[in-house]
DNA sequence: TAAAGTTAGTTACTTTATGTAACTAACTTT
DNA sequence: AAAGTTAGTTACATAAAGTAACTAACTTTA
C-alpha cells in the first residue's frame, strides 16, 4: 500500500526524526560530546534502545563514536557536521512548543 | 528510569513529532483539507492508524474534523491553527533533507 | 433492482519495536 | 576481597504497527 509521491529525502528526514528517542539524544549532543551512560541518565533511556539508537546514527553519520584510551576507557559519542546541521530543526520545535504547549497541572491539583 | 531534566514542553513536541506519520500526516494538510481516504493513499498509512493518528490530533487541537452533510456525507480533517503553526519545523526539515540526504540508486543498479 | 463501488472507519490477528531487568567484562575505589 | 562504574548485551514481556477482511450507509452501473 505504499504508494507515497512525498520527496524521498523528506520522507526519509521524517523516518530519522519519527524514530523514538533519536530527537531527543541528537538535542542532548547539540550541548557537546556524550557518554553512553549521561545519555542514558539525562534522557532516561534503557540502554538496550540507547545502543541500538547510536549504532544506527553512526551508521547514517550523524554522529560519531570516539574511543579515548585513557585508563579507564572513555567512549564520546557526539554529532557530525551533518548532525549539528540538524540544530535548526531543533530550534523550531522548541520554539513551536513553546508557544503552543503548557505544562499539564491538573493532574498534581488535589 | 524516567528523570529527564529536559523541559516537558519541548519533550512534549518531540514526543508528538516522533509518532509515527504524524508529521507527514500533518505536512499533508500544510496544503489545505484532507479526506480520510485522501490522505490514507497518499502517505500510504493503513486505515487503522491513521484513525487513531486523527482522534489524536483532534484531541490536541492541531487538526479539526468537519462533516459536511452532502449527499454523500464528506469528513474534511484540517489543521488549526496551531496545526499551521508547525509549518516552520517541517520547512526545516524539508531544508535539511534537501541539503544532507541524498537518494540511494545503488540498489537499483544490477 | 440487484451487483458492484465508494467512504469512513472498525475488528481480529500477526509482526515489529520498546521496556524491564538481570547479566557480562574490564577496570577502580573502598 | 567486595562493591561500584562504564559500556554494553541478553532474555523475556508488553505495547505499537501492519495486514487484511469486514461493516454501514450511500451511489453508480448493468
Amino acid at each position: 500500500m505504499k504508494q507515497a509521491n512525498i520527496c524521498p529525502r523528506f520522507e526519509k528526514a521524517i523516518s530519522l526524526l519519527s524514530q523514538r528517542w533519536t530527537a531527543l539524544i541528537i538535542n542532548q549532543m547539540l550541548s557537546g560530546p556524550h557518554r553512553f551512560c549521561a545519555l542514558q541518565s539525562s534522557i532516561g533511556i534503557s540502554g538496550k534502545v540507547l545502543s541500538e539508537r547510536l549504532k544506527d546514527l553512526e551508521q547514517k553519520e550523524i554522529i560519531k563514536r570516539k574511543v579515548i584510551p585513557e585508563t579507564p576507557v572513555i567512549i564520546e559519542y557526539s554529532l557530525t557536521e551533518k548532525g549539528y546541521s540538524l540544530e535548526p530543526v531543533l530550534k523550531e520545535i522548541e520554539n513551536w512548543s513553546q508557544a503552543w504547549l503548557d505544562i499539564e497541572r491538573a493532574e498534581n491539583i488535589k
